[in-house]
DNA sequence: ATGTGATTTAACCATTTAGTTAAAATGATT
DNA sequence: AATCATTTTAACTAAATGGTTAAATCACAT
Protein backbone atom coordinates (compact mmCIF):
# COMPACT_ATOMS: atom_id res chain seq x y z
CA UNK A 1 0.00 0.00 0.00
CA UNK A 2 0.88 3.41 -1.11
CA UNK A 3 -0.89 5.42 2.01
CA UNK A 4 -0.16 3.03 4.37
CA UNK A 5 1.37 6.20 6.31
CA UNK A 6 -1.88 7.95 5.90
CA UNK A 7 -4.02 5.15 6.41
CA UNK A 8 -2.36 4.52 10.24
CA UNK A 9 -2.46 8.15 10.88
CA UNK A 10 -6.70 8.57 9.57
CA UNK A 11 -7.19 5.79 11.69
CA UNK A 12 -5.22 7.21 14.77
CA UNK A 13 -6.89 10.73 14.07
CA UNK A 14 -10.45 8.57 13.82
CA UNK A 15 -9.90 6.90 17.09
CA UNK A 16 -8.76 10.31 18.63
CA UNK A 17 -11.42 12.02 17.65
CA UNK A 18 -14.34 9.25 18.76
CA UNK A 19 -12.45 9.15 22.36
CA UNK A 20 -11.53 12.59 22.53
CA UNK A 21 -15.61 13.42 21.84
CA UNK A 22 -17.24 10.80 24.22
CA UNK A 23 -14.27 11.57 27.21
CA UNK A 24 -12.80 14.92 26.57
CA UNK A 25 -9.00 15.96 26.79
CA UNK A 26 -9.13 14.86 30.45
CA UNK A 27 -11.32 11.74 30.61
CA UNK A 28 -9.71 10.53 27.25
CA UNK A 29 -6.54 7.90 28.17
CA UNK A 30 -4.16 7.79 25.16
CA UNK A 31 -3.82 3.49 25.81
CA UNK A 32 -7.63 4.15 24.86
CA UNK A 33 -6.93 5.43 21.98
CA UNK A 34 -4.23 3.47 20.73
CA UNK A 35 -6.55 0.51 21.07
CA UNK A 36 -9.34 2.16 19.67
CA UNK A 37 -6.87 2.93 16.30
CA UNK A 38 -5.67 -0.64 16.89
CA UNK A 39 -1.90 -0.17 17.48
CA UNK A 40 0.02 0.50 20.17
CA UNK A 41 0.73 3.19 22.17
CA UNK A 42 4.41 3.66 21.27
CA UNK A 43 3.49 3.93 18.24
CA UNK A 44 0.73 6.33 18.64
CA UNK A 45 3.40 8.81 20.36
CA UNK A 46 5.75 7.47 17.04
CA UNK A 47 2.79 9.66 15.01
CA UNK A 48 1.90 12.48 17.82
CA UNK A 49 4.98 13.05 20.27
CA UNK A 50 2.09 14.35 23.17
CA UNK A 51 -1.72 13.89 23.78
CA UNK A 52 -2.00 17.67 23.57
CA UNK A 53 -0.61 17.82 20.17
CA UNK A 54 -2.77 15.15 18.99
CA UNK A 55 -5.87 16.75 20.63
CA UNK A 56 -4.92 20.16 18.86
CA UNK A 57 -4.72 17.90 15.81
CA UNK A 58 -8.24 16.66 16.43
CA UNK A 59 -9.77 20.26 17.57
CA UNK A 60 -8.85 21.54 14.45
CA UNK A 61 -10.86 19.66 12.22
CA UNK A 62 -13.43 19.52 14.97
CA UNK A 63 -13.74 23.35 14.67
CA UNK A 64 -14.19 23.26 11.43
CA UNK A 65 -17.37 21.06 11.35
CA UNK A 66 -18.67 22.53 14.63
CA UNK A 67 -17.71 26.16 13.17
CA UNK A 68 -19.39 26.13 9.66
CA UNK A 69 -19.19 28.29 6.73
CA UNK A 70 -23.21 29.53 7.70
CA UNK A 71 -22.05 32.30 6.34
CA UNK A 72 -21.49 31.19 2.63
CA UNK A 73 -25.22 30.65 2.44
CA UNK A 74 -26.02 33.98 4.29
CA UNK A 75 -23.50 36.03 1.51
CA UNK A 76 -26.01 35.05 -1.13
CA UNK A 77 -28.33 37.42 -2.62
CA UNK A 78 -31.54 35.35 -2.55
CA UNK A 79 -34.28 36.63 0.03
CA UNK A 80 -33.60 37.14 3.34
CA UNK A 81 -36.04 35.14 5.29
CA UNK A 82 -34.97 32.31 2.65
CA UNK A 83 -31.12 32.51 3.48
CA UNK A 84 -32.03 32.39 6.89
CA UNK A 85 -34.23 29.23 6.81
CA UNK A 86 -31.69 27.52 4.48
CA UNK A 87 -28.60 28.31 7.36
CA UNK A 88 -30.81 26.68 10.05
CA UNK A 89 -31.36 23.81 7.44
CA UNK A 90 -27.35 23.54 6.49
CA UNK A 91 -26.91 23.47 10.41
CA UNK A 92 -29.00 21.21 11.74
CA UNK A 93 -27.72 18.95 8.73
CA UNK A 94 -24.38 19.11 10.27
CA UNK A 95 -25.35 18.60 14.11
CA UNK A 96 -27.26 15.20 12.96
CA UNK A 97 -24.13 14.32 11.22
CA UNK A 98 -22.18 14.77 14.14
CA UNK A 99 -24.47 15.22 16.92
CA UNK A 100 -21.95 14.33 19.94
CA UNK A 101 -19.97 17.61 18.96
CA UNK A 102 -22.05 20.72 20.54
CA UNK A 103 -21.62 18.44 24.70
CA UNK A 104 -17.64 18.28 23.32
CA UNK A 105 -17.34 21.82 22.00
CA UNK A 106 -19.07 23.67 25.30
CA UNK A 107 -17.24 20.95 27.33
CA UNK A 108 -13.75 21.84 26.18
CA UNK A 109 -14.54 26.10 25.81
CA UNK A 110 -15.14 25.76 29.44
CA UNK A 111 -12.23 24.02 30.36
CA UNK A 112 -10.10 26.29 28.37
CA UNK A 113 -10.88 28.87 26.09
CA UNK A 114 -8.23 29.61 24.68
CA UNK A 115 -7.82 26.54 22.50
CA UNK A 116 -10.44 27.29 21.37
CA UNK A 117 -9.45 30.78 20.16
CA UNK A 118 -6.62 30.35 19.20
CA UNK A 119 -7.68 27.94 16.27
CA UNK A 120 -11.21 30.20 15.63
CA UNK A 121 -8.07 33.37 15.22
CA UNK A 122 -6.57 31.04 12.77
CA UNK A 123 -8.91 30.04 10.79
CA UNK A 124 -10.10 33.59 10.30
CA UNK A 125 -13.55 33.13 11.07
CA UNK A 126 -15.43 36.30 11.05
CA UNK A 127 -19.13 36.60 11.70
CA UNK A 128 -18.96 40.27 11.44
CA UNK A 129 -20.57 39.92 7.62
CA UNK A 130 -23.08 37.94 8.77
CA UNK A 131 -23.91 40.66 11.48
CA UNK A 132 -23.94 43.20 8.51
CA UNK A 133 -26.63 41.31 6.24
CA UNK A 134 -29.16 40.88 9.38
CA UNK A 135 -29.31 44.35 10.43
CA UNK A 136 -29.69 45.23 6.64
CA UNK A 137 -32.30 43.25 6.49
CA UNK A 138 -33.70 44.64 9.84
CA UNK A 139 -33.30 48.39 8.31
CA UNK A 140 -35.18 47.43 5.40
CA UNK A 141 -38.18 46.27 7.76
CA UNK A 142 -37.89 42.44 6.46
CA UNK A 143 -37.77 41.29 9.78
CA UNK A 144 -38.17 42.94 13.37
CA UNK A 145 -35.30 44.77 14.65
CA UNK A 146 -33.20 43.94 17.79
CA UNK A 147 -29.34 43.63 17.97
CA UNK A 148 -28.12 40.96 15.12
CA UNK A 149 -25.70 39.02 17.91
CA UNK A 150 -29.78 38.21 19.76
CA UNK A 151 -30.79 36.60 16.65
CA UNK A 152 -27.88 34.70 15.75
CA UNK A 153 -27.22 33.27 19.61
CA UNK A 154 -31.57 32.56 19.55
CA UNK A 155 -30.80 30.16 16.47
CA UNK A 156 -27.51 28.72 17.29
CA UNK A 157 -29.21 27.93 20.79
CA UNK A 158 -32.40 26.54 19.26
CA UNK A 159 -30.79 24.25 17.43
CA UNK A 160 -27.62 23.40 19.54
CA UNK A 161 -28.80 22.75 23.04
CA UNK A 162 -30.89 19.96 22.24
CA UNK A 163 -28.18 17.89 21.16
CA UNK A 164 -25.68 18.94 23.90
CA UNK A 165 -28.78 18.04 26.44
CA UNK A 166 -30.37 15.34 24.62
CA UNK A 167 -29.72 12.40 27.56
CA UNK A 168 -31.44 14.63 29.94
CA UNK A 169 -33.72 15.56 27.31
CA UNK A 170 -34.72 11.45 26.49
CA UNK A 171 -35.54 11.32 30.60
CA UNK A 172 -37.20 14.21 31.80
CA UNK A 173 -39.35 14.80 28.73
CA UNK A 174 -39.88 11.15 26.84
CA UNK A 175 -39.09 8.93 29.94
CA UNK A 176 -36.25 7.03 28.06
CA UNK A 177 -38.53 6.58 25.63
CA UNK A 178 -35.89 6.50 22.61
CA UNK A 179 -37.88 6.30 19.69
CA UNK A 180 -40.00 9.35 20.93
CA UNK A 181 -36.65 11.30 21.81
CA UNK A 182 -35.23 10.57 18.30
CA UNK A 183 -39.12 11.58 16.38
CA UNK A 184 -38.45 15.00 18.53
CA UNK A 185 -34.96 15.67 16.70
CA UNK A 186 -36.41 14.93 13.63
CA UNK A 187 -39.44 17.54 14.24
CA UNK A 188 -37.08 20.26 15.49
CA UNK A 189 -35.89 21.47 12.02
CA UNK A 190 -39.57 22.53 11.00
CA UNK A 191 -40.40 23.63 14.61
CA UNK A 192 -37.14 25.48 14.93
CA UNK A 193 -37.65 27.42 11.52
CA UNK A 194 -41.71 28.28 11.87
CA UNK A 195 -40.25 29.40 15.69
CA UNK A 196 -37.83 31.77 14.31
CA UNK A 197 -40.00 32.99 11.20
CA UNK A 198 -42.69 33.69 13.52
CA UNK A 199 -40.16 35.67 16.07
CA UNK A 200 -39.08 37.51 14.11
CA UNK A 201 -41.90 38.67 11.48
CA UNK A 202 -42.77 42.07 11.26
CA UNK A 203 -46.29 42.41 11.94
CA UNK B 1 -17.82 28.35 67.98
CA UNK B 2 -20.76 25.64 68.71
CA UNK B 3 -20.94 25.14 64.56
CA UNK B 4 -17.25 24.43 63.88
CA UNK B 5 -18.10 21.35 62.38
CA UNK B 6 -20.54 22.78 60.20
CA UNK B 7 -18.75 25.26 59.45
CA UNK B 8 -16.12 23.59 57.80
CA UNK B 9 -18.35 20.71 56.28
CA UNK B 10 -19.78 24.22 54.40
CA UNK B 11 -16.40 25.37 53.83
CA UNK B 12 -15.62 22.39 52.11
CA UNK B 13 -19.31 22.19 50.45
CA UNK B 14 -18.00 25.65 48.94
CA UNK B 15 -14.24 24.78 47.93
CA UNK B 16 -15.81 21.19 46.13
CA UNK B 17 -18.89 23.06 44.49
CA UNK B 18 -16.65 26.18 43.01
CA UNK B 19 -13.48 23.88 41.68
CA UNK B 20 -16.10 20.84 40.54
CA UNK B 21 -17.80 23.46 38.54
CA UNK B 22 -14.68 24.97 37.03
CA UNK B 23 -12.90 21.54 36.36
CA UNK B 24 -15.65 18.77 35.83
CA UNK B 25 -15.11 15.93 37.86
CA UNK B 26 -12.40 14.42 35.96
CA UNK B 27 -9.94 17.99 36.19
CA UNK B 28 -11.16 18.67 39.91
CA UNK B 29 -8.06 18.06 42.19
CA UNK B 30 -8.59 16.72 45.90
CA UNK B 31 -5.67 18.65 47.14
CA UNK B 32 -7.30 22.29 44.83
CA UNK B 33 -10.58 21.62 46.93
CA UNK B 34 -8.52 21.71 50.36
CA UNK B 35 -6.58 24.52 49.30
CA UNK B 36 -9.82 26.51 48.35
CA UNK B 37 -11.49 25.29 51.44
CA UNK B 38 -8.57 26.68 53.93
CA UNK B 39 -7.90 23.26 55.09
CA UNK B 40 -5.32 19.83 54.05
CA UNK B 41 -5.93 16.82 52.24
CA UNK B 42 -6.28 14.65 55.39
CA UNK B 43 -9.23 17.02 56.97
CA UNK B 44 -10.89 16.48 53.53
CA UNK B 45 -11.15 12.76 53.65
CA UNK B 46 -11.58 12.74 56.97
CA UNK B 47 -14.74 14.40 56.35
CA UNK B 48 -15.50 13.07 52.66
CA UNK B 49 -14.10 9.36 52.46
CA UNK B 50 -13.69 9.42 48.80
CA UNK B 51 -13.62 12.09 45.88
CA UNK B 52 -16.87 10.31 44.61
CA UNK B 53 -18.95 10.51 47.52
CA UNK B 54 -18.00 14.15 47.97
CA UNK B 55 -18.99 14.83 43.86
CA UNK B 56 -22.06 13.20 44.49
CA UNK B 57 -22.82 15.77 47.77
CA UNK B 58 -21.94 18.65 45.97
CA UNK B 59 -24.22 17.19 42.46
CA UNK B 60 -27.38 16.68 44.40
CA UNK B 61 -27.22 20.36 45.93
CA UNK B 62 -26.26 21.87 42.60
CA UNK B 63 -29.38 19.83 41.15
CA UNK B 64 -31.40 21.40 43.24
CA UNK B 65 -30.19 24.59 41.80
CA UNK B 66 -30.26 23.82 38.18
CA UNK B 67 -33.77 22.08 37.52
CA UNK B 68 -35.44 24.38 39.73
CA UNK B 69 -39.33 24.37 40.50
CA UNK B 70 -40.58 26.57 37.33
CA UNK B 71 -43.45 24.07 37.40
CA UNK B 72 -44.44 26.06 40.94
CA UNK B 73 -45.33 29.13 38.76
CA UNK B 74 -46.84 27.25 35.83
CA UNK B 75 -49.58 25.68 37.94
CA UNK B 76 -50.87 29.27 39.92
CA UNK B 77 -54.19 30.13 37.96
CA UNK B 78 -52.58 33.49 36.61
CA UNK B 79 -52.65 33.79 32.30
CA UNK B 80 -50.88 31.80 30.55
CA UNK B 81 -48.33 33.65 29.01
CA UNK B 82 -48.17 35.51 32.14
CA UNK B 83 -46.99 32.52 33.62
CA UNK B 84 -44.93 31.82 30.81
CA UNK B 85 -43.39 35.62 31.25
CA UNK B 86 -42.66 34.94 34.76
CA UNK B 87 -41.07 31.59 34.21
CA UNK B 88 -38.64 32.58 32.22
CA UNK B 89 -38.22 35.53 34.29
CA UNK B 90 -37.27 33.44 37.52
CA UNK B 91 -35.01 30.41 35.02
CA UNK B 92 -32.94 33.62 33.98
CA UNK B 93 -32.60 34.87 37.34
CA UNK B 94 -31.32 30.99 39.19
CA UNK B 95 -28.37 31.54 35.59
CA UNK B 96 -27.32 35.16 36.57
CA UNK B 97 -27.14 33.60 40.31
CA UNK B 98 -25.16 30.73 39.00
CA UNK B 99 -23.35 31.36 35.16
CA UNK B 100 -21.32 28.37 35.55
CA UNK B 101 -23.86 25.63 36.10
CA UNK B 102 -25.23 25.24 32.48
CA UNK B 103 -21.53 24.36 31.83
CA UNK B 104 -20.84 22.09 34.69
CA UNK B 105 -24.57 20.51 34.03
CA UNK B 106 -23.87 20.05 30.40
CA UNK B 107 -20.35 18.64 30.96
CA UNK B 108 -21.38 15.98 33.79
CA UNK B 109 -24.65 14.86 31.97
CA UNK B 110 -22.35 13.83 28.88
CA UNK B 111 -19.73 11.96 30.96
CA UNK B 112 -22.24 10.26 32.99
CA UNK B 113 -25.81 10.83 32.23
CA UNK B 114 -27.09 7.83 35.24
CA UNK B 115 -25.68 9.85 37.92
CA UNK B 116 -28.28 12.79 36.90
CA UNK B 117 -31.15 10.49 36.26
CA UNK B 118 -30.79 9.11 39.40
CA UNK B 119 -30.43 12.16 41.43
CA UNK B 120 -33.66 13.42 39.29
CA UNK B 121 -35.73 10.50 40.00
CA UNK B 122 -35.15 10.67 43.80
CA UNK B 123 -36.10 14.30 43.85
CA UNK B 124 -39.33 13.48 42.35
CA UNK B 125 -38.78 15.96 39.55
CA UNK B 126 -42.22 15.48 36.62
CA UNK B 127 -42.56 18.16 34.14
CA UNK B 128 -45.75 16.14 33.00
CA UNK B 129 -47.61 18.26 35.05
CA UNK B 130 -46.24 21.17 32.79
CA UNK B 131 -46.53 19.87 29.62
CA UNK B 132 -50.27 19.03 30.22
CA UNK B 133 -50.30 23.15 31.30
CA UNK B 134 -49.33 23.75 27.85
CA UNK B 135 -51.20 21.74 25.94
CA UNK B 136 -54.33 22.99 27.50
CA UNK B 137 -53.41 26.85 27.03
CA UNK B 138 -52.90 25.32 23.41
CA UNK B 139 -56.08 23.67 23.09
CA UNK B 140 -57.85 26.81 24.62
CA UNK B 141 -56.48 28.70 21.42
CA UNK B 142 -54.35 31.11 23.85
CA UNK B 143 -51.21 30.18 21.88
CA UNK B 144 -50.15 28.29 18.59
CA UNK B 145 -49.70 24.72 18.84
CA UNK B 146 -47.07 22.32 19.07
CA UNK B 147 -45.99 19.11 21.13
CA UNK B 148 -45.28 20.84 24.33
CA UNK B 149 -41.79 19.57 24.91
CA UNK B 150 -40.63 21.68 21.57
CA UNK B 151 -41.53 25.25 23.39
CA UNK B 152 -40.03 23.79 26.93
CA UNK B 153 -36.77 22.79 25.04
CA UNK B 154 -36.81 25.99 23.04
CA UNK B 155 -37.28 27.64 26.03
CA UNK B 156 -34.39 26.32 28.08
CA UNK B 157 -32.47 26.51 25.10
CA UNK B 158 -32.47 29.97 24.40
CA UNK B 159 -32.03 31.10 28.17
CA UNK B 160 -29.61 28.19 29.20
CA UNK B 161 -26.81 28.09 26.08
CA UNK B 162 -25.44 31.55 25.92
CA UNK B 163 -24.22 30.86 29.49
CA UNK B 164 -22.23 27.64 28.28
CA UNK B 165 -20.96 29.19 25.58
CA UNK B 166 -20.70 32.55 26.86
CA UNK B 167 -16.73 32.33 26.37
CA UNK B 168 -16.98 31.69 22.64
CA UNK B 169 -19.31 34.22 22.30
CA UNK B 170 -17.67 36.98 24.46
CA UNK B 171 -14.59 36.59 21.47
CA UNK B 172 -16.77 35.75 18.22
CA UNK B 173 -19.41 38.03 18.49
CA UNK B 174 -18.35 40.79 20.63
CA UNK B 175 -14.23 41.03 20.20
CA UNK B 176 -13.87 40.23 23.54
CA UNK B 177 -15.16 43.06 25.11
CA UNK B 178 -16.49 41.57 28.15
CA UNK B 179 -18.56 45.29 29.15
CA UNK B 180 -20.49 44.50 25.44
CA UNK B 181 -21.08 40.99 26.20
CA UNK B 182 -22.22 41.54 29.89
CA UNK B 183 -24.77 44.26 28.14
CA UNK B 184 -25.64 41.55 25.54
CA UNK B 185 -26.65 39.24 28.70
CA UNK B 186 -28.32 41.60 30.37
CA UNK B 187 -30.66 42.33 27.43
CA UNK B 188 -31.40 38.71 27.35
CA UNK B 189 -34.66 38.27 29.74
CA UNK B 190 -36.29 41.24 27.51
CA UNK B 191 -34.89 39.55 24.46
CA UNK B 192 -36.40 36.37 25.16
CA UNK B 193 -39.20 37.27 26.19
CA UNK B 194 -40.45 39.09 23.50
CA UNK B 195 -38.93 36.36 20.84
CA UNK B 196 -41.04 33.52 22.60
CA UNK B 197 -44.43 35.41 22.70
CA UNK B 198 -43.85 36.39 19.43
CA UNK B 199 -43.43 33.07 18.36
CA UNK B 200 -46.31 31.79 19.97
CA UNK B 201 -48.78 34.66 19.37
CA UNK B 202 -51.88 33.40 17.55
CA UNK B 203 -52.65 35.14 14.62
C1' DA C 1 -6.02 18.65 84.36
C1' DT C 2 -8.02 15.63 81.64
C1' DG C 3 -10.46 13.68 78.02
C1' DT C 4 -12.63 14.32 73.49
C1' DG C 5 -13.09 15.38 68.94
C1' DA C 6 -11.25 18.51 65.34
C1' DT C 7 -7.21 19.66 62.86
C1' DT C 8 -2.49 19.65 61.27
C1' DT C 9 1.74 17.70 59.64
C1' DA C 10 4.22 14.90 56.94
C1' DA C 11 5.41 10.92 55.37
C1' DC C 12 3.78 7.17 52.88
C1' DC C 13 1.32 3.62 49.56
C1' DA C 14 -0.77 2.11 45.39
C1' DT C 15 -2.38 3.12 41.10
C1' DT C 16 -2.82 5.43 36.94
C1' DT C 17 -0.95 7.69 33.27
C1' DA C 18 1.89 10.24 29.77
C1' DG C 19 5.80 9.51 27.71
C1' DT C 20 10.46 6.94 26.64
C1' DT C 21 13.51 3.51 25.09
C1' DA C 22 15.75 -0.17 22.81
C1' DA C 23 15.58 -4.16 20.50
C1' DA C 24 13.26 -7.10 17.42
C1' DA C 25 10.07 -7.97 13.62
C1' DT C 26 7.73 -6.78 9.39
C1' DG C 27 7.38 -5.59 4.85
C1' DA C 28 7.88 -3.08 0.84
C1' DT C 29 11.61 -1.06 -2.45
C1' DT C 30 15.72 -1.07 -4.75
C1' DA D 1 20.30 -9.59 -0.21
C1' DA D 2 20.38 -5.11 1.78
C1' DT D 3 17.93 -0.99 3.06
C1' DC D 4 14.65 1.74 4.99
C1' DA D 5 10.59 3.24 7.35
C1' DT D 6 6.93 1.21 9.90
C1' DT D 7 5.26 -1.47 13.63
C1' DT D 8 5.44 -4.33 17.68
C1' DT D 9 6.87 -5.82 22.16
C1' DA D 10 7.81 -5.04 26.63
C1' DA D 11 9.91 -3.04 30.06
C1' DC D 12 10.73 1.23 32.02
C1' DT D 13 10.64 6.27 34.17
C1' DA D 14 8.61 10.09 36.28
C1' DA D 15 4.96 12.54 37.79
C1' DA D 16 0.36 13.08 39.41
C1' DT D 17 -3.10 11.67 42.18
C1' DG D 18 -6.49 9.45 45.42
C1' DG D 19 -6.28 7.79 49.63
C1' DT D 20 -4.08 6.25 54.27
C1' DT D 21 -1.75 6.53 58.58
C1' DA D 22 0.13 7.88 62.90
C1' DA D 23 1.68 11.09 65.80
C1' DA D 24 1.27 15.72 67.41
C1' DT D 25 -1.47 19.85 68.43
C1' DC D 26 -5.42 22.62 69.46
C1' DA D 27 -9.83 24.00 71.61
C1' DC D 28 -13.10 23.29 74.54
C1' DA D 29 -16.26 21.01 77.97
C1' DT D 30 -16.58 18.42 82.14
Amino acid sequence: MIDKKENTEEKIIDAARSVFIKKGMDGARMQEIADEAGINKALLHYYFRSKEKLFDAILGKIIKVAFPKISGIMVSDADFKTKLVQAIDAYLDILFKHPYLPAFVLKEVSRDPNVFIKIIVKRGLNPKLVFKIIEDAMDRGEIVKMKPQHLVINIIGLCVFPFAARPIIEFVAFDEDKKATDQFFKERKAVIKEFVLRSIEVK
